[in-house]
DNA sequence: ACGATCTATAGCTTATGCGCTATAAATTTA
DNA sequence: TAAATTTATAGCGCATAAGCTATAGATCGT
């Protein structure tokens, strides 16, 4: 599972798995916040463009967290799978 | 120095305490990835309206990843600071 | 294949980010 | 405290995000 986003398409990519381990939709997820479901399609392509609000709004809907970190030299999928 | 986010404002934070810790003022981190000092002031500042992608080149710059992880049960105020 | 559900795309409108430049506060240093 | 440095704010112009609605395309289940 990846966690680590170092550009707008990985974390599209870790939203979007979030999401379906969660059994969610994009609308269903985007109403919990106030988001429409083509922003939700926008944001999980990967859309640089996409605002901090909007990303928080579904960190908040889909449960995560954003941790900021020095970079890692050695790629970081350890942790066994949590979700 | 590892820091949770559930917020513009607290990336802003994280991210101004990043950049100090480097030595750099915001006009030479924005230089290094092509955003001007005021944009990387409001950053700092919490704008929510910041968008990803200039998220991700600051980043860079104070060479930080993000990581997205489960919100943790135990309450995010319980590490000392202050938001 | 069909229907139902889900995701992607599009047009419109309003709002706002960002680069640029200038300048005003605030902070640091001598 | 004055000067230098750093950060915050503001206006302009251009580009684009996001909400809304509609719909096309994709996917799943029967």
């Amino acid at each position: 599972m990846i966690r680590k986003a170092i550009s707008p398409e990985n974390l599209g990519s870790v939203l979007r798995e979030a999401r379906k381990q969660k059994g969610l939709n994009q609308t269903a997820t985007g109403k919990l916040v106030g988001i429409d479901q083509p922003t939700v399609s926008k944001v999980e392509q990967g859309s640089g463009g996409t605002q901090l609000g909007t990303l928080f709004r579904l960190l908040a809907a889909l449960e995560l967290e954003m941790v900021i970190q020095p970079r890692s030299k050695t790629d970081v999928k350890n942790d066994g799978d949590k979700w």
